[in-house]
DNA sequence: TTGTAGGCGTTATCAT
DNA sequence: ATGATAACGCCTACAA
């Protein structure tokens, strides 16, 4: 095991002071350059990296920012969470900063593991994913001052606090459009339960687009919790108003849609919503959301309050569809 | 914002040293009971938290496990992982550590990860999820003496480290048994190439158990890289042996075979492996592992040797078959 | 059983 | 431009 490098160490390598060395990690501009090169070849030659923890001691920063990971309900929407985190665990990495997981079974214990992470770890800062009205956790967060990110929109007040959102409301209308373009008229929608954000805006897409097109969306759509059994006896109710294509706000419910109308003639078109491994898996057209991007944009806008202390306007990114062979 | 609250806050609030506090939280034993409850009191009424920073520039330990999250490939394995995340992340915490994420596309750059998170970081113990044979991960971690435990024996020397794992033979050997007990004798089985320890094993469970029951295995068996096209491919080539049944190394390939003998009469049985979201989804019965499970164990052997200093025995778990309609 | 005195590795302040 | 000094919060001797 070899002896702990220590900024001393660097130091008497390069025949600086220990200061020297600090001020050519943190602020290289201020040492002159011959005396910046030594120090920089110490520290390589002795495979020298600072101590988190003392820095952290001195700097009140941890470097770290914390993710929740959520049960894998059904399983299929978890997916999505789960490239989200691996975007974010990337950029962040990139950005200097690592990702801590936790868990939370509702908000008061979220709100508890906040206090936590940040009393024992210091943790520079939050990214929470998906937001709902009167969020409890996002105010508790703004209260005391810390930096987050939410990937999804603070509905009651979108200027709130930093966010990344994909457009919903766009997804459902590609969706529509695709459906339109192929000579459906019948259009339905299958989705959530009023009161939801992203469950409303998804519905306003597909009944927006509708209406433009000059087609009359009522009696077309039916809301339940989500899920593969719902969706398919939903979609069993539907089916005797007559659609020639659904569009649904999840995988879970497009699947239990497709379960509804096998061997329904003429065959019944339907697009799914978030584009997950079960989708490519079975061939459903689904619309897709830049999980990737949404990540490396939290993390930018996380950098930005956090590095440069400034704030940025919210991204809100476009999906697009994919498109297999249900539709 | 709250003034931050110190272990000399907490000492000063109930009139002992700053070391008493000290002693109470690291060894209560030897602090008197009045004392002990009176600065009990104060931390609580204070809301006082170590500091871990501090304590881990005085200890070396930062109550950090690393574990790596993985592109989703195809997106049906990637659940696995997935789902043992969730598990590790939930039992870590419970024993008090916390768990920070990684990625690295290949084993050179996950080697460098450990020495940058070893560095800066100080974890305390990495948990690897996979291994291969000649693993120069483990080598590495071996070599320097870092605690780890991984998800997957060590193929070559089943005593090299501590390990979890799920019995694979006895997974496929379940899924056979079933076969044969509804009646198939010419049980297929599609899986990867010879030489992964996970292939080779699952492939063994398939094998043995038509043996033992008399059954001839040759000629009806497949091997080829994980995919749900793969999967489809070989299946079709495999028709022609005219199996009545097909044992598959993961969900992806049994997908693929359910493709291929759709519209093959008599109805051909699929088993696939890995309980997977996409199984439930389309019904597809599959070998379950106990993700869970596995993910308590692994941090049970991490704490008996951070916490306890004490290296315990290899965990091998069973999996279960989960029935749907493929068989 | 309790208190006192360092020091872990770093960075900020201030002097040179 | 560089260096000395103090301080971050905690824990581990050792002394009382």
């Amino acid at each position: 095991m070899a002896e702990k490098v220590t900024i001393a160490t660097v130091a008497r390598h390069a025949r600086v002071s220990r200061q020297t060395v600090s001020n050519v990690l943190n602020s290289p501009h201020i040492v002159r350059q011959e005396t910046r090169e030594r120090v920089e070849q110490a520290i390589a030659a002795l495979g020298y990296r600072a101590n988190q923890a003392a820095r952290q001691m001195r700097t009140g920063r941890s470097r770290l920012i914390a993710a929740r990971i959520e049960p894998t309900r059904d399983g299929i929407n978890g997916s999505v969470l789960d490239r989200f985190l691996h975007g974010l665990t990337e950029t962040a990495d990139a950005a200097g900063y690592r990702v801590l997981l936790y868990t939370a079974t509702d908000h008061d214990r979220e709100i508890a593991t906040y206090d936590d992470l940040l009393g024992t770890y210091e943790l520079d800062a939050f990214v929470l994913v998906g937001t709902t009205h009167d969020d409890p956790r996002t105010a508790w967060l703004t209260e005391r001052g810390v930096p987050f990110v939410t990937f999804g929109r603070p509905w009651d007040a979108l200027d709130a606090h930093p966010w990344v959102d994909v457009d919903g409301a766009a997804g459902t209308a590609l969706a529509t459009r695709h459906l339109l373009d192929a000579g459906h008229r019948r259009i339905a929608f299958l989705g959530w339960p009023v009161g939801s954000g992203v469950g409303d805006d998804r519905r306003a897409g597909w009944h927006d687009t509708l209406r433009a097109a000059g087609v009359d969306p009522t009696g077309l759509h039916r809301e339940t919790e989500d899920g593969i059994a719902e969706g398919e006896r939903l979609m069993r109710d539907l089916v005797a108003a007559g659609p020639t294509a659904v569009v649904c706000a999840s995988d879970s419910l497009a699947l239990g849609a497709l379960q509804a109308v096998r061997g329904v003639h003429p065959q019944v078109s339907v697009i799914g919503f978030d584009d997950t491994p079960v989708a490519a898996a079975v061939g459903l057209t689904s619309v897709s959301q830049p999980l990737g991007e949404a990540a490396a944009r939290c993390v930018d806008l996380l950098t930005g309050v956090l590095d440069d202390d400034q704030t940025s306007a919210p991204v809100l990114l476009q999906p697009s569809l994919a498109l297999r062979h249900t539709a």
